[in-house]
DNA sequence: ACCCAGGTGGCCC
DNA sequence: GGGCCACATGGG
């Protein structure tokens, strides 16, 4: 039986929904190609206050294109800034989230060259980088580095916030406080992580 | 005609 | 450090 609280959470949570798979959001099942990955990485910005639905859309004009590599979008922002904007349209807030999404792939390309180079960063480093970017926050960082890079870090999200008051872990509501709670009272296994926090959104779906 | 959705940055105090 | 607002779409 659990240790503690939280990882007897995980297990309720299996126990009610299995195991999440990949059934938590399209764009996040968990990649395996390099090319899955990018997708995740895009994705990451386009949910951003987003009905998943919208952000599909955005996703699926970017397939349409052809423009679903951080190589296509950094290229595409270059030229065209505009046709960034009006391709990812259905995600909301797509003026800004074109300049977030430029801005990063500007980012892995120029300073780690891609995918391959910014896997093997250190991770405190890495973290500190993508928080220092133009629309990322501490949780979109962590979902790329979380889902898109298979980095050990707890993504807090709204509907963490509401599990955890809901199950009286805590009060408080401070993302860094609740990741290091979680981080805290669980085996550092990227895995876990991914699985936990998956069920964590299928429950809040759930029981909305 | 509202209200909401897996956030973030900028400003104010 | 916390409170408030802008950013924008598609669906219920």
């Amino acid at each position: 039986m659990a240790k503690n609280k939280i990882s007897g959470l995980y297990q309720k949570l299996r126990a009610k929904y299995g195991h999440p798979k990949g059934q938590w959001i399209l764009w996040c099942k968990r990649p395996k190609t390099d090319k899955e990955r990018e997708e995740v990485i895009i994705g990451a910005i386009l949910t951003q206050r987003a009905n998943w639905r919208n952000a599909e859309l955005a996703l699926a004009n970017l397939k349409k294109e052809r423009m679903k590599s951080l190589k296509d979008i950094y290229k595409l922002g270059l030229k065209n800034k505009k046709k960034l904007a009006l391709l990812i349209r259905p995600s909301g807030f797509y003026r800004q989230k074109a300049g977030y999404l430029f801005g990063l792939t500007e980012f892995i390309l120029k300073k780690y060259g891609g995918l391959k180079m910014i896997k093997k960063a250190e991770l405190g480093k890495l973290r500190e980088e993508l928080l220092n970017l133009k629309g990322i926050g501490p949780e979109t960082a962590d979902s790329i580095l979380l889902y898109g890079l298979d980095k050990p870090v707890f993504v807090i999200d709204e509907y963490t916030r509401r599990l955890a008051q809901k199950r009286r872990l805590t009060k408080n509501r401070d993302y860094h406080f609740l990741q290091a709670l979680f981080e805290k009272n669980l085996k550092k296994d990227h895995r876990l992580y991914q699985d936990f926090h998956a069920l964590i959104v299928i429950d809040g779906k759930n029981s909305k």
